[in-house]
DNA sequence: CGCCTCCATCCTCCACTCCT
DNA sequence: AGGAGTGGAGGATGGAGGCG
């Protein structure tokens, strides 16, 4: 890249961390302006203050990855600001829509079998059977489980408090009696003691330090292919417990405010996604479509008669 | 070989804007 | 005013590979 290039996208970094980027926000907007600047090169443009409109287009169907393209818009948008380019040209940057997904879930009795296929005879299925059952039982989210703290469990008043990682909301959930049993095992019985994390959950090979979101999803991976769950169309993600918490509440009748609060969403928009198991239930349940006839059946059948009406 | 990390991509969720 | 749609941030996921 060449040395104006580097400097430019140097500064929008700076300005998106003063902005109150995240850390993680700043890696993927490195990458994607990164490879927009890359492709603009081989388009021919070494020097981004000559860019046409051509050019932009072109370097933007070039990712395969179209998150991209709300990146470029707003990179494009600073420069403009900067008066690095003549023109404003994030208003010609594509737009994506992401397709309607239905989120995977599992049954209640895959989540049983999933539960008892972990092995507590040793350490770390003690330890991964308390991790999981936080995610199974609660619909907590891996990132709050790798982060959860001791400060954040109140044994007494039989309670969890925690910030939400991605939200940054509090929300308080119930230590139920079943995962109060197996954390109190996995800290008095498998928990590594030669460490001073704050952190619950470990790893259980030395260094002994607090475990990542990657490796709690190995974990729950491995135990759904020994519970013979087939995972072969579906996502197999700790999420997926999350989705299937919210379905199986919702299958029950239970309010939509309240999987809100359990789930900890603070926008009422937010249950849609768990709601859209709602629509695939209703599909069973669909009449028949009639069949076209008169006037909608000429149209469909490319008549004119409809052009008299 | 099991446990785990890294990196690229995908998905979730909040907040803002637009429309009725 | 409030519901629907959209943009954007950031966590979750999948795959490849490292390490003891």
């Amino acid at each position: 890249m060449p040395e104006n290039h580097a400097v430019l996208l140097e500064d929008y970094l700076s300005f998106c961390k003063q902005d109150g980027n995240r850390s993680g926000t700043i890696k993927r907007k490195r990458k994607f302006c990164g490879d927009f600047l890359i492709f603009l090169m081989a388009l021919g443009c070494n020097d981004i203050r000559d860019i046409n409109s051509t050019q932009i287009c072109k370097a933007c169907l070039m990712f395969h990855n179209k998150d991209a393209w709300a990146v470029i818009r707003m990179f494009l948008k600073y420069l403009y600001k900067k008066n690095v380019i003549e023109y404003d040209y994030s208003t010609i940057v594509p737009h994506y829509t992401r397709p309607f997904m239905v989120p995977s879930t599992y049954s209640e009795d895959e989540i049983l079998r999933f539960e008892n296929a972990i092995d507590q005879s040793s350490k770390i299925g003690i330890r991964d059977y308390a991790m999981l059952l936080l995610a199974t039982r609660l619909g907590m989210r891996s990132g709050d489980i790798a982060g959860l703290t001791f400060d954040e469990i109140d044994f007494e008043g039989n309670s969890i408090h925690i910030v939400q990682e991605k939200t940054l909301q509090p929300q308080e959930l119930p230590l139920l009696p079943e995962i109060k049993d197996a954390l109190m095992n996995y800290i008095e019985n498998a928990r590594p003691t030669d460490n001073d994390e704050c952190r619950i959950f470990l790893r259980q090979n030395a260094p002994y330090q607090g475990i990542t979101t990657s490796a709690i999803r190995f974990a729950t991976t491995r135990y759904f292919r020994k519970a013979g769950i087939d995972i072969s169309d579906k996502k197999h993600g700790l999420h997926t417990f999350r989705s299937s918490l919210a379905s199986s509440m919702v299958n029950n009748q239970v309010p939509y405010d309240v999987v809100r609060k359990v789930l900890g969403h603070t926008d009422p928009n937010a249950i849609k996604h768990y709601a859209k198991v709602d629509i695939e239930r209703l599909r069973e349940y669909a009449i028949a479509v009639p069949a076209p006839s008169g006037v909608f059946e000429a149209f469909l059948n490319g008549g004119r008669s409809y052009a008299g009406l």
